[in-house]
DNA sequence: GTGCGCAGGATTGTTGACGATCTTCGCAAC
DNA sequence: GTTGCGAAGATCGTCAACAATCCTGCGCAC
């Protein structure tokens, strides 16, 4: 029993977010109990933020598991998260100062960099702080909870995102954009292309993922 | 101990929503317990949840209490069902059909008749309704989950808010706008016309509740 | 072979009691 | 009057045991 540096809600959170734990796999309070050495009642409150958090399913008596988010839903969650990240992106536009701009524009050199390198995992990786940078710049608490709780729905998806043709070239650009936008204080243009990025990218995850579905696609259009 | 129709989850939560319980009002587990006829661990799972949901600030060996969402915090939720409704708006255009345009239509009378009697509260609750019908109407069941989180939190605000002088009659008339685009199925112009829509709200709530705070409140034009 | 009922096991849900922690209040020293 | 200390009360957190429920597999009738 060492001493509990994370808390067991985090730790499990870590375990599922990460898909070390697989999507649609149970979670049996007794199970998980010991092998994340905790008591099975911190591991019932655990799963029951997690449940309020969307990452877990819970049926009476029946258990938990980790909820699967289908393909649609992750197109779903990524419009969501275009449009609260636009918000974002406008407000961290209206906010922005000059050690602001420098780390914004080296998050995105640094993207470009990698890229060039064929490291698509660190352009990935490079991309996340991105976001994370605009949505700390944006000051918007609100904003920055809800699309944390969207993203750690989706990040199994984003190793996926990244290996459709192209994508990631596009990607850059439209993340020059947006920061080209927030960077001159033009809080309408970051918005746009904030949402015009995400949005290409749940147009993306659609044609690769499912199937048959090219009329709707073009909704995908901003 | 009556057969328990509702979950105390659902008490808990229309008791706080509702304003029943004040802001930062205490939860103290037992006491709770007692007054709702339910057991401690019930309620204790109640508020772990309620927690998730924003709506309870816990503290370790502290307890609970009703969190208080500021002005400023308003504001912010406000911004934020804006774009979210804006996306449900703009789904809702592409996939309206005949039943849901007569039942828009129906709403936005109703309100329309309410306040012309000067019935502001019943005005209130049309515009509810309107909202919730747009959101069925979307079919994006994730946009629907996070407004409905943010818009339990800021109910206490809608009572105050139609009491801002010509906030109803404007609000009507950006309400038709919205529906009209809906109804013509143009999903642009009905994304932005609720973006406008609840940016006017957001705007108002600043100006009448966050006093020296005018330069800012030139953020509230989209 | 197929469907049905029934017992056994597995898992969750609930309860009550106990320990841990925080807060409050009184009291004494300065 | 103020500050510091300590004990008592209040409240939360945890644990173990029990009850309730669900799932599985087997035997039996048809």
């Amino acid at each position: 029993m060492s001493v509990q540096t994370t808390s067991s809600y985090d730790a499990l959170r870590a375990a599922i977010v990460s898909g070390e734990i697989a999507p649609d796999a149970r979670l049996v309070e007794a199970e998980v109990s010991s092998t994340f050495g905790m008591s099975r009642g911190a591991v019932r409150t655990a799963l029951i933020r997690l449940e309020q958090d969307g990452l877990v399913v819970r049926e009476p008596h029946r258990g938990a598991r980790v909820r699967k988010v289908s393909n649609e839903e992750a197109v779903e969650i990524l419009q969501a998260r275009a449009v609260l990240e636009g918000l974002a992106a406008r407000q961290a536009a209206e906010r922005i100062d000059d050690p602001g701009k420098e780390h914004l524009a080296g998050c995105l050199a640094r993207q470009r960099d990698l890229l060039e390198r064929g490291d698509l995992l660190g352009a990935s990786d490079a991309n996340a702080d991105l976001h994370a940078a605009l949505l700390e710049l944006s000051g918007h608490g609100t904003a920055r909870r809800l699309i944390h709780a969207l993203h750690s729905q989706t990040v199994r998806y984003q190793y996926r995102t990244i290996l459709i043709p192209g994508r990631s070239a596009a990607s850059v650009e439209e993340h020059a954009a947006i920061v080209a936008a927030v960077i001159a204080g033009r809080p309408g243009d970051a918005d746009a292309a904030m949402r015009r990025h995400l949005f290409n990218v749940a147009h993306a995850v659609r044609l690769q993922f499912i199937p048959g579905d090219i009329d709707k696609a073009s909704r995908g259009t901003l």
